[in-house]
DNA sequence: AAGGTGACAGTTT
DNA sequence: TAAACTGCCACCT
């Protein structure tokens, strides 16, 4: 429909963009879109992201911890978990190894 | 129209 | 050091 909500389509525009094998969190996509404050709202919107077209790698965003809070908005728990596996990180209860190699900021991808 | 919500983050105790 | 609280701002009912 003709929702525009710029923010969640904005905030999926983002998402859609992490490369494969690489993780942000919601604070840096905030911060990219110029909302460093709004990062709650990020989350809000992946809430949404749910059925959306194209699919939005929202396995892809972690908290700032790179920690897995949104596996259990996913259709299983352990599905965020074997994503991330898939694309080749390892995960260790919720968490990401080394989350600061994967990490994947846009403000330096995007930006550069 | 107003109030409440939330997949965070930063600060303080 | 770890744990807990507050602030935040757009979306939803």
């Amino acid at each position: 429909m003709a929702n525009k909500s710029k923010f969640f389509d904005d905030v999926f525009d983002v998402v859609r963009l992490i490369p494969k094998g690489r993780i942000t969190s919601y604070g840096a996509i905030a911060k990219y879109l110029g909302a460093a404050r709004s990062s709650r709202l990020v989350g809000y919107a992946m809430n949404a992201a749910h059925g959306e077209v194209p699919s939005v790698p929202a396995h892809r965003v972690v908290n700032r911890n790179g920690l897995l809070t949104g596996k259990h908005h996913f259709a299983t728990e352990s599905m965020m978990q074997e994503l991330l596996e898939k694309e080749g990180m390892i995960i260790k209860e919720d968490q990401v190894i080394n989350f600061s190699t994967y990490f994947w900021d846009p403000m330096k991808e995007l930006s550069l």
